[in-house]
DNA sequence: CGAATCAGTTAATGATGACTAACATCACGA
DNA sequence: TCGTGATGTTAGTCATCATTAACTGATTCG
């Protein structure tokens, strides 16, 4: 259903402008959110204005669905191959982290945008994409369930989306370290984020029943 | 400057109202973001209706401004009053890690809104957020400095976003785990992550390099 | 050479939404 | 009791914005 790129490519320059306005469409809900940004604005910034999005999209809407889709189905592809590859868990877990943070470094909007404007994308492929999304979270919670057998899996499920929020803090933090610096450490610290799943007692055990942080405005 | 609670309380109920719509707004805000939300739904969200918020607030924009203001004062002298205080950087990183575990399970929504809808506010104020933000940071990378002497600040800095990142991705996997399971998890994940600033070679340092996810749509 | 289609353009149109105005309560304090 | 101020209400107003309409220039295929 609804054809990309529709039967034959547009003789010369094929889907480029459609790939240039997500990508720019991108960058700037990652900057000012999905409302914030006008088509307008969209098309001005890949030197077109206003309405000639409509060539390409059948609406502001449209185009946040595909984005989104395209990302989960890229992430969602990209960990199930390695699930089902050879190897060790280790080895796959190594790898599913270096692919998360190769994507969080290489494409910082797309994946802000991806974790925050779920929201926006109309009811037929908001349920594609979150259950694409659920998909890509289960390779990891495979993945962990085979190093960890005694954890539940809710633990397993609520610690890979941690190491999420984790990888994709990089967006935030941007430009500070150089890429070389930046992955190597963020994979250490995954990798031993992932490490304390299990339960040992008397790292840091006390305090975090304590109330919330000053508790003026009440 | 910009008297809250302008100089007598008003008579009987004080600033509830004021509070209550705080409240309301910051769930709306992280559920739809901030232009997604209209005044009249914010007012509808406590009862009353419309403009009757510019009673309480000089209009959307100060509202917002206003709540994040108010969450990044509460989490920089909460962090302020933990480094200041007495006892060894490892029981004052534990602390830090506490308090923002427990402000990030209480309060979601200020959560989601304080790292997202920043681009929001407008100028005078954005200033002095982002100025408790980063002195919010510089608490945690003291501590880290201390516990880690050879390390460049930079990757401190940069370890102490991942690490809020990982803490605050409570919002997005919510309702999976009761409080008392999440919080030590995030408590034990935290502290190990950090553990692993330091480079120790060997652990899963090939692999971060790699290309992006599946490039396929390029 | 056409005819068709792609890819744009500018000018409506219709909603929505922030904010203002003008008017109503109602609880005090003098 | 009267007035005053806090707090609401409803009915504009003015912008902004998504989307559509009507039209134009190319490029390619027959």
């Amino acid at each position: 259903m609804r054809d990309v790129t529709s039967s034959r490519t547009p003789t010369r320059n094929r889907g480029s402008r459609r790939a240039e306005i997500l990508d720019a469409a991108a960058t700037l809900f990652a900057a000012r959110g999905f409302h914030g940004v006008s088509i307008e604005d969209i098309g001005g910034a890949v030197g077109v204005s206003g309405p000639a999005l409509y060539r390409h999209f059948s609406g502001k809407d449209a185009l946040l669905a595909e984005m989104l889709l395209n990302v989960s189905q890229r992430l969602r592809a990209s960990a199930a191959e390695v699930v089902t590859g050879a190897g060790s868990a280790e080895q796959m877990l190594d790898t599913l982290i270096a692919g998360q943070i190769a994507f969080a470094l290489s494409e910082p909007a797309l994946i802000t945008v991806h974790d925050r404007e779920l929201g926006n994308v109309p009811e037929p492929e908001r349920r594609a994409i979150r259950r694409l999304q659920r998909l890509y979270a289960e390779e990891w919670v495979t993945v962990l369930a085979e190093l960890y057998p005694r954890c539940p899996a809710a633990d397993l499920r609520a610690a890979a989306h941690a190491v999420f929020g984790l990888l994709n803090s990089t967006p935030h933090s941007a430009g500070d370290l150089p890429r070389e610096t930046m992955a190597p450490l963020l994979h250490r610290m995954a990798r031993a984020a992932l490490s304390a799943i299990v339960g040992e007692r008397g790292v840091g055990e006390r305090g975090d029943t304590e109330r919330g942080v000053g508790e003026r405005g009440r």
